[in-house]
DNA sequence: CTGAAAGCGCTTACAG
DNA sequence: CTGAAAGCGCTTACAG
């Protein structure tokens, strides 16, 4: 970068005094003496110095780091999530590193190097060896995932949701209201990969012939599903859908066929993202207090980080019921 | 921590090189004989060696970290960028830290700390003074702001939105449809302090009697705002609003008070979310091309970081027509 | 072709 | 009350 940066030396010599001094005086961890201090403090001003944190983190061995591996950050979800974890963080005089995942363990082992504080992962692209490897390290990690993995690390906490609760309460909310033909629109690419959301719909809905849609990215890919389901024998007078966008959608592609929410089919949602509040007609959802769990998670870390014993972390979710699924 | 981290003198000793070597072969930047390599590479694959990027930057000075200052996360216009950018950087071999504006310098300050490769700022509330002193330290800065800044460093690029470009279109466009009573809804918190995107609406409009409302966050406030809008004597006939997730509450407020889109008001939201897209009606919107932006932030921090000028950049937005603005 | 040595800017026992 | 000194894990001129 070829510009000088002024270090604790500078600092020192000019309050003539030694680094060590300085060193104690930032970080309250010596004693200094009360003239010692203010000519310190003065140098620190006129020089306008700035500590050195990748020294300090070197020589501690902890950047006060936190990484956020998350790919999907344009889900309200999980900004609200990210953007509450970085506060809760802050507060703590942590910082957080935000990074999506790269398919490879290259790049997960390289911030690793980082000395990186502890990590928090949502995200199903990065696997459950690149997660221990972390958990050996010692490195606190934290995890939001559905998914259960035999072989994690027991080092590695997990939040989990509650999702067996909540889908009961869809279900027998979906019931009240007169609905037999429910259709579950699930985020799992394929039949063979079932996430526990979409498990434990099958559970509580308890059919055999169960309709599910995988995958569905956007509406024209939601409208082609639910056309077709509609010429089929079994007529959805329910679409549940695995988060707010992907009902949002099926929304549209509803009403683009001429029908109705909810006098004709009604539509829940997940996650009580805004567009289900504001959405016309407005959406049933889930609330899985995105904004709390930012602040567990980071909570966690730092519990961990303390050297304490961190149980894992059950997320009890509540249905907002809205227009989308009323009968009048 | 309390873990042994296994280090380059580690791999030195097993591969019966010398710690220089293995620098030498990791970054390829010395000599190394063809055994030696072998050795080494077995070495580093047995003791599952990870170099510390930490003692990397403090030698080198450059922590190969972008910082983004960027309090909307939530916003998905910010989303995006910050998910692009993230793989940009990514591409490049640097990593992203995120991180919300705290309202005091201190933060900034530290941040600075860790001998950070470059900042992008996108944010009202990280000031001149804290943009200037980064720029000041040589380290790169580029900013997304509507605002001019008279005193800003000529050393910071910045990122433009051509407003008054896309002010023009709309305005022609919604006159074409008939409009004539145009209300702009402001994401500035009082009419003291104009944005640009607000000016240019104001320029482009060029009527006496231009109503606008401020600082509008959720929908409540927009229904209060409108309500009271259709009360006066200038029924609007149409919202021209700052973001998508506004012109979403609106419509939202509209149909709620009995009105119809497009057919009794038009809307106009900006940068193209996808809540513009599915909302039904559809939004008309502006692409700002979010997803280029994020590439281009950091395609102008490296080339300031390689000692480049750069000159700041302009980005021309497209207005998007959709169901919410077309009169049939 | 390879390695000893200085140094990046800190922290922290330890000695006085 | 204060400071000299070792060491965190690297990079890189420089010597052989």
């Amino acid at each position: 970068m070829g510009f000088y940066m002024v270090s604790r030396k500078d600092v020192a010599e000019l309050a003539e005094v030694s680094p060590t001094s300085v060193s104690y005086y930032i970080n309250d961890t010596g004693y200094v003496g009360a003239k010692a201090r203010q000519r310190i403090q003065e140098a620190i001003d006129t020089l306008g110095y700035n500590p050195n944190q990748i020294a300090r983190s070197l020589k501690i061995k902890d950047s006060r780091q936190f990484v956020f591996f998350c790919n999907e950050i344009r889900n309200p979800f999980y900004s609200q999530l990210v953007h509450q974890a970085t506060k809760a963080a802050l507060k703590e005089d942590y910082v957080t590193l935000f990074s999506p995942v790269v398919d490879d363990d290259k790049y997960i082992r390289k911030v690793c190097g980082y000395q990186i504080s502890g990590v928090f992962a949502s995200n199903n692209r990065i696997g459950v060896d690149a997660i221990n490897t972390m958990a050996k390290q010692n490195i606190p990690v934290v995890i939001l995932r559905d998914v259960k993995w035999p072989d994690l690390s027991p080092k590695v906490t997990q939040i989990k949701v509650d999702y067996s609760y909540i889908m009961d309460e869809i279900v027998v909310h979906l019931r009240e209201q007169g609905c037999n033909e429910m259709h579950y629109i699930s985020s799992s690419s394929s039949p063979k990969i079932l996430d526990e959301k979409t498990k434990a719909f099958f559970k509580a809905y308890n059919k055999e012939d169960v309709q599910v849609s995988f995958g569905i990215a956007d509406t024209s890919e939601a409208f082609e599903k639910i056309v077709s389901s509609y010429s089929s024998d079994n007529c959805p007078d329910a679409f549940v859908c695995t988060n707010d966008a992907v009902a949002f959608g099926v929304l549209k592609a509803i009403t683009t066929i001429g029908l109705r929410v909810p006098e004709d089919v009604m539509v829940v949602g997940f996650d009580n993202a805004y567009i289900a509040k504001y959405s016309v007609p407005s959406i049933t959802s889930v609330d899985i207090e995105s904004e709390k769990m930012g602040k567990i998670a980071i909570d966690l870390l730092i519990r961990k980080l303390h050297g304490e014993e961190v149980d894992d972390y059950v997320v009890t979710p509540h249905l907002i019921v809205r227009q989308s699924s009323i009968r009048e």
